[in-house]
RNA sequence: GCCCCCAUCGUCCAGCGGCCUAGGACUCCGCCCUUUCAAGGCGGCAACGGGGAUUCGAAUUCCCCUGGGGGCACCA
């Protein structure tokens, strides 16, 4: 049988990227095997299900590159795969369950069911609801022709056991005692996750569920529904969960939590799939970068680690800066042009844009982050302003000046402005000043770019053009002289 | 309170009875390279939670304790 594995994100939320491992996990196992990865939304809960979020999944999920093969949007044979769209489905198999006596009609009032639990807890025994307000299936019958409203709730076997084989976690078992009499539908007839959740699985055919540990309690349920439909259950795996610096779960107190976000922060979708994929699962060596390729080759849910893993924000942006390297020269120029265009807030020219690809590799090997990119390019292409910081660090220093003015001095006689010639004719200046590197180049440095971080200096000078070079060091000289 | 899961450097992982003087990566700290910042190179700091048991031998197996996490809804 061919493996077919799901991600099914509730648009309640901007997709988390705690779901957005679990999809990654899911879509490794998929492609590893062969099988097919789907993409279904549950969305049983109306009341707090959005569209934009919605789009937010999808558009999270394509950025990432998870292609899913069935699902929303790209259909398949098992149309739809929207929860919301199904809703007769589920009462169909609520209705059967009841008809075979797996389920019942229960009028249990919230406050009944909290007075048992509350007791229960007092007792030092399970809360977890036991059934024992159930009624006679005439009963149930006349009150429901009354009006009554009910839910419908699983009939769990008590006393009994459910004994599963989890991938990561081996054997786990639990108590029936542990497992409450749930409810499958609602009083106004929607399907709860665990019954829309688990048919679906069944009808999709799902082979495995890779899904976060939070889910590893509401296994048995699931267990107990598929057996319920007659269905084989599928085998599972849950995934050890993410957690903030505090070691909590990581939530929006911790930072960014939606994956959108990180797009929007300058990542590149490859470090964030490549650090998500390592952050519980080891290729099973040393290797900390992997491509995708690799990734797909070597995974397997029996390398996944048990242990919550911190997110660590810091790694993530090594990584990312290993992954801003690692582009190829075109790529980088084509996906660093419209950030730049954006930054500026118009279109570069034909010779800006040779700038731009002249002056790029060496950026990229300087940046973490995308968004890093167009202020450090900015000076080429706008006019300046002083960094405050960078002036006081610099500028305000005795020898500034002077090197500024040699510099203009120099530059001005050479014609040839191209990196090396430059280079000649500024190391000349610091010698006939008798000045260091650091002393001579930095206020050239702040002058051009504003800043005393800024591209190497030589090119800079070559990519400025004499006229804005030297129109530049006289500013600088200018603004010198009236700050003393 | 009840149940479940987990436990190696600050963090993420390796280790699945002897190869461990516990390995890699991030971070941090030195040094080198160097026009700034990065990158890169070299080196360093840093961990098997505690107690029993099994064994010739335990980070690796078992038990207890402790600690951390998760779950206990007409939310998913």
């Amino acid at each position: 049988m061919s493996v077919r594995v799901r991600i099914a994100p509730s648009p309640t939320g901007y997709l988390h990227v705690g779901t957005a491992r679990a999809a990654l996990y899911n879509y490794l196992f998929a492609r590893h095997h062969n099988g097919v990865f789907i993409l279904r939304s549950d969305d049983t809960d109306t009341e707090r299900s959005t569209q934009e979020f919605s789009d937010d999944i999808v558009a999270s999920m394509r950025w990432l590159g998870l292609e899913w093969d069935e699902g929303i949007i790209v259909g398949g044979p098992h149309e739809t795969y929207r929860q919301s769209e199904r809703l007769g489905r589920y009462q169909e198999v609520a209705a059967g369950l009841v008809e075979a006596g797996k389920a019942y009609y229960s009028f249990a009032t919230p406050e009944q069911l909290e007075t048992f639990r509350n007791e229960a807890r007092r007792e030092g025994m399970s809360p977890a609801y036991d059934g024992r307000y159930k009624v006679s299936p005439a009963e149930a019958e006349e009150r429901l022709r009354t009006g009554e409203s009910a839910t419908v709730r699983f009939a769990v076997p008590r006393p009994g056991e459910t004994v599963f084989e989890d991938v990561v976690r081996d054997e786990v078992r639990f108590d029936h005692v542990q497992v409450d009499d749930f409810v499958i539908l609602r009083s106004n007839g929607t399907p709860t996750y665990h019954l829309a959740s688990t048919v679906d699985d069944v009808d999709f055919e799902i082979t495995h569920v890779i899904r976060g540990e939070d889910l590893l309690s509401s296994t048995p349920k699931h267990i107990l529904l598929t057996e319920a439909m007659g269905a084989e259950p599928p085998t599972y795996a849950h995934l050890p969960l993410l957690m903030g610096p505090d070691g909590k779960k990581l939530s929006k107190r911790h930072g960014h939590t939606a994956l959108a976000a990180y797009r929007d922060a300058g990542y590149l979708a490859d470090a964030v799939v490549n650090y998500l994929a390592l952050l519980g699962w080891n290729p099973g060596d040393d290797d900390t970068v992997v491509d995708r390729a690799a990734m797909i080759e070597r995974f397997e849910l029996d390398r996944v680690s048990k242990n919550p893993a911190i997110f660590d924000a810091v790694k993530l942006e090594w990584m990312n800066g290993v992954y801003i390297r690692g582009m190829n020269a075109d790529a980088f120029i084509a996906t660093v042009t419209p950030l730049v265009e954006e930054d500026l807030g118009r279109a570069l020219t034909a010779d800006e844009r040779a700038v731009l690809a002249e002056m790029a590799p060496l950026v990229q090997e300087r940046a973490k982050k995308l968004t890093e990119i167009a202020p450090q390019m900015r000076f080429l292409f706008a006019e300046i302003s002083y960094d405050e910081t960078s002036w006081q660090k610099v500028m305000a220093k005795p020898d500034a000046g002077r090197a500024i003015r040699s510099a203009r001095e120099v530059l001005a006689r050479l014609d040839d402005f191209s990196t090396n010639s430059v280079e000649h004719a500024l190391r000349g200046m610091l010698e006939t000043e008798g000045l260091n590197p650091r002393k001579g180049f930095q206020p050239l440095r702040v002058a051009l770019s504003g800043s005393s971080v800024s591209p190497p200096l030589f090119e800079s000078v070559a990519a400025l053009g004499k006229d804005r070079t030297l129109a530049r060091l006289d500013a600088a000289a200018v603004a010198i002289d009236a700050a003393s």
